[in-house]
DNA sequence: ATACTAAATGTAATCGATTACATAATCGGC
DNA sequence: GCCGATTATGTAATCGATTACATTTAGTAT
């Protein structure tokens, strides 16, 4: 291995003399610059990137914590991350949770150890506290999930404003009695999402009726089953919002071999707007997030904060909105 | 930052000693071993994994090449090596090329500067010489394409005879007439993919008409579009298999809305078996690739490739399955 | 030409864990 | 209790780039 001492000696420099023509060619004078480069082209050198590491206590990697990276939602967003990192030269550290806190420590402990230079974490399963302590020793940001009251920069939509519009859209429709199916209330996001759900309720003066909610756990076959209960009711309900798309294709489904049209006899709501919900028929009505634009703005965050930029403003909340489809009969309510 | 020699010195010992009590512990007399590791956890010492990657010239660390981590197959198959590489400690960096070559020659950059201690390629646009070349200097695995006669370690299926399978269920069904949707023909898969597709045409002697082999990009749309132009042939075909279950789902879509049944008037077999072509109607038939435990392969190859295992065997072929449901006619066939 | 400032380069310490080699402690057998 | 073998521990060099500080060179004004 060529190491920069070689090629010092051979362009008969010193070894402080290579290493500021590759970290700060400015400060050389341009004959001795070039004669430097020419040697490293010649010699093929190639920096000892662990050595520069270890010396500068610095990674140019960033961790990002996913619970499942087989999620269209999380690999979206991670693809915004990304892009984002790799035009600023930072390199990414995927680590999947599979939902297990034990993951979620273990991963930063890398933080701990200097191995990466900051995180980004998708992941909702760590107390609140953890993630205060560890946002205020190292550089975090939080993607998708914005905590009350949190002072730890967070990129996010406004999910309980999203539920709502998303159920008042229901409303205008004239619907009466409408179901939600939300995802794993472990996660503060389908709180969210309940809590903008039941807004629009009552800010309507709609009847409610706890049985109108049911736990799911974002998967297809939770939100068929959920609606089957739907279904199973004396008076089932004439709307389902479901906290995202994939609950809400189940839901469609169940519906459908039940004796339902959709969205004649049902209308359905769906969140997130992944890539198969306008391919889905009847295509689904969603609240579409920009989850590649949330990756991209979570990552500028964590640059600027690696920089050493402190921000005084910690919440970024991006804009969401309803796409309006098939699913809901807005469309063929329009015609009548 | 507490380090190792803070810890020696408490502990009465030298640091080569605590050195070994973390990583040969069996070395260590067992009083000594407690004296330190009590120290070690009183002292809340975290080694410095920087200075150890410098000094080991290893980093634990494998490199990702991954053409868009948004595509679910190429998500999925993330994280079956990610599952594999954090059981054995390894890290997982992730590299999106987005199917530029440039990012790809950056990526082996990390390889030469021993930022990763090795590299799984689910990319192909690298030139066959090069991808020989590194893997002769570094561990490398590809996953996703057989490259017939390269001497490098690789998981895939087989892309030919899958796609003959295919074919064949369709001629099996009695179709005499059959077009096939192609990926982008700059990809080795999609080559592959066709010439499964010949195969069963000419095995047996099905008429064939050049413009019976439309290329796509693996995109819903261009499978929307290629179909569109099969159907403003003079005689349309009535069995499409498309080389994968995105372009599958278009091709429906576009029959569908030029009044075809699918399967009734026409036959669709799609390829990669991602999610939701169960949920798609109708249900799609198609090749499933095991797409997680081909990731997990990769990986664990490249396990042993970086232990300095050689392998006689450089092919890992892994069973793909025809999975039949709706989309191909078969079920209904089986009724009558 | 001189004196002074600014720019360019060099010298050598430094980051912290690992490990080859050297030394010391322990054990078993007689 | 002594010797050789084995096991445990210590000493100190090492990995290679970075950078604080020192020194030299170039540039400018008088």
């Amino acid at each position: 291995m060529v190491k920069m001492s070689d090629v010092a000696k051979i362009a008969n420099v010193s070894t402080a003399t290579v290493s500021r023509v590759l970290r700060s060619p400015e400060t050389v004078k341009e004959n001795t610059r070039k004669k430097v480069l020419s040697v490293i082209e010649e010699l093929n050198y190639q920096p000892n990137i662990l050595a520069r590491h270890f010396r500068r206590n610095e990674t140019n990697t960033v961790l990002v914590i996913v619970p499942n990276i087989m999620n269209t939602v999380f690999s979206e967003i991670v693809g915004g991350i990304e892009q984002a990192a790799s035009i600023s030269g930072y390199k990414v550290l995927l680590r999947n949770t599979n939902r297990d806190v034990r993951n979620e420590y273990e991963a930063i402990d890398h933080l701990k150890q200097r191995q990466v230079d900051g995180m980004i974490l998708l992941s909702e399963r760590l107390e609140k506290q953890t993630i205060l302590n560890i946002s205020q020793q190292y550089p975090v940001v939080l993607a998708s999930a914005y905590i009350e009251g949190l002072k730890v920069p967070t990129v996010s939509i406004d999910n309980i404003s999203s539920s709502r519009e998303a159920t008042e859209h229901l409303i205008k429709l004239g619907h009466k009695r409408i179901a939600h199916i939300c995802g794993s209330l472990f996660s503060l996001i389908s709180r969210d999402r309940v809590k903008g759900f039941n807004q629009a309720i009552y800010q309507n003066e709609i009847q409610m009726e706890s049985v109108l909610i049911q736990e799911g756990d974002f998967t297809f076959d939770s939100g068929y089953n959920q609606m089957l209960k739907f279904l199973a009711l004396d008076v089932p309900p004439t709307a389902v919002f479901a906290a995202n798309d994939e609950m809400a294709m189940g839901a469609i489904k169940a519906a459908k071999e039940n004796g339902l049209r959709v969205p004649e006899d049902l209308a359905v709501v769906g969140f997130d707007n992944i890539k198969f919900s306008s391919i889905f028929e009847p295509a689904l009505t969603t609240i579409a997030q920009p989850k590649y634009e949330m990756g991209k703005k979570a990552m500028e965050l964590l640059l600027e904060q690696m920089k050493g930029v402190v921000h005084t403003k910690s919440q970024y909340v991006l804009d969401s909105k309803l796409i309006i489809r098939e699913s809901c009969g807005a469309k063929m309510a329009e015609l009548v």
